[in-house]
DNA sequence: GGATTGATGTAAGAGCCTTTCACATAGATG
DNA sequence: CATCTATGTGAAAGGCTCTTACATCAATCC
C-alpha cells in the first residue's frame, strides 16, 4: 500500500475503505483513526484534512451504509414486482443479507451511537431507506379494505422493527453471538407472514 | 466523593455505578476506565484490582443489566396473571420502559459489542431473560389448537425481535434520534396484537 | 500483642491515540 | 513562471490503557 507521490490522490476513499475493514475486524469500538491512516499509508495527521475528527468519519461511513442499503433494498423491492407479497419477501431477505454481509456498515449505522440528527445528510439517507419500507407497506396495505385499514406508516414501522430486531439480535455471523435454531431469513419470513395474516392479507397456511 | 481511608471499601460497586453514569451521559463509546476511576475518587490503576480491563467492566455492567431486566420482566409478566394477554401487554410495556429508563444498561447489553459468549455469566443472564419471553410465548401458545401450532420458541423470538427492534430504533429518549409519530408502547402493542391475531389468538378489533 | 500475609490502592512510566500547529509539497491557475 | 490552495508531514501536548514496583491496611496466626 505504499505510494510514490507525496499526495495520496484518493485519501478520502481510502480512509473510508480502511474504516470499513477495521470495523469489520474489530467492531465499531476497536476502530481508530490512526489505524485507518496506517492502512492508507499516510501519517496520523493526514485524515484531518478530510474529516473533522474520528466521529465525522464514522458518520460518513454510516451515511454510505444507508446509501448502499437503499440501493440494495430498492433492487430487492423491484417496484413491487411480480407482486407485493413476493417483493416483500425479497425485501426482507435483502435486509438480512445486508446485515450479514456488511456488518461493518450495519454496525456503523445502528450501533456506533451516532445521533442521526447531527448530520443532515445522514438523516436524509436514513429517511430514504425508510421510504422504501414505507412504500412497500403502502402497496401491501392497498390489499386491505379501506375501512379500518391500519396506517401504512404503522405497518412499515412494524416490519422495519421486526427485521431490525432479528438482524440486530441474530443476524451477524460472528461466533460468540447468540445462536438461533433457525435461519434469520426464515424467522423473519415466518414473522411477517403471521403479521400479514393478522392484518387479513394472506390466507392461513398459504405460506408457499 | 473524597474518602478518608486508604482503601475505598466498595470500589467495585462504585466503579459500576460510575460506568452507568458515564455511559448514560456519553454513550458506551464515550465511557473510559480513567473517568470511572476519577468519579470513584481513586487512581487510574485502582480499577485493575477489580476488573481485568475496561471490557471486563463493560461486560459486568451488561450482566447486571440483564439481571435487572430479568427482575423487571418477571414482575411485569407476573406469572401470566390475570391472564396471558394482559400479562403480555405488561411485559411489552416493561420491556420498553427499561430501554427508555435505563439506556446505559440497554446500550451495554446490546450495543457495546460485547460478544455474549466471552463470559458464561453474561450468557446465562441473557438466557434467563429470554426464558421469560419464552415462558410467556408458551402460555400464549396454549390458546391455540395443538394441531399446526407454531413452536413457542418461534413466537418468543418474534416478539423479542419486535420489541428489541422498536426499543433499539425508537425507544431511547435522546434528542437527535429518530422520532416516531406514536409512542413506542403503542407501536409495540399494536404490532403484537396484529401478530397474535395472525396466530389466531385474539379476535379482530378486540383490542381493549 | 506483634508479625506475617493477602487484598487493595498509589506512583510512575511505556506505548498508543487524538488533535493541533507550523511547515513541506504538489497540482492548479493565471 | 509565480502564486494560490489543497493535501500530507513532523513534532508535540494531553489523555487513555495497562503494567510494575511499592505502600497501606485488615485479618490471621503464633
Amino acid at each position: 500500500m505504499s505510494r510514490r507521490t507525496y499526495h495520496h490522490g484518493n485519501l478520502r476513499e481510502a480512509l473510508i475503505n480502511a474504516a470499513l475493514e477495521l470495523i469489520g475486524e474489530k467492531g465499531h469500538a476497536g476502530f481508530t483513526f490512526a489505524d485507518a491512516a496506517r492502512l492508507a499509508g499516510v501519517s496520523p495527521a493526514a485524515p484531518y484534512r478530510h474529516f473533522r475528527d474520528r466521529d465525522a468519519l464514522m458518520a460518513d461511513v454510516a451515511r454510505r451504509g444507508f446509501e448502499q442499503f437503499e440501493a440494495v433494498l430498492t433492487k430487492a423491492w423491484n417496484g413491487g414486482a411480480p407482486d407485493p407479497l413476493r417483493a416483500l419477501r425479497q425485501l426482507g431477505q435483502a435486509y438480512l443479507a445486508f446485515a450479514r454481509d456488511e456488518p461493518a456498515y450495519y454496525a456503523s449505522m445502528f450501533e456506533a451511537g451516532i445521533p442521526p440528527g447531527t448530520d443532515p445528510a445522514l438523516l436524509q439517507a436514513g429517511d430514504r431507506v425508510f421510504a422504501i419500507l414505507r412504500q412497500a407497506a403502502e402497496a401491501i396495505a392497498t390489499k386491505l379494505p379501506e375501512q379500518g385499514r391500519p396506517p401504512a406508516l404503522m405497518i412499515a414501522l412494524h416490519i422495519w422493527s421486526l427485521a431490525h430486531g432479528i438482524a440486530s439480535l441474530f443476524g451477524r455471523g460472528d461466533a460468540a453471538r447468540r445462536k438461533l435454531p433457525m435461519a434469520p431469513d426464515d424467522l423473519l419470513e415466518a414473522g411477517v407472514l403471521v403479521y400479514l395474516q393478522g392484518l387479513g392479507i394472506t390466507r392461513p397456511a398459504a405460506s408457499g
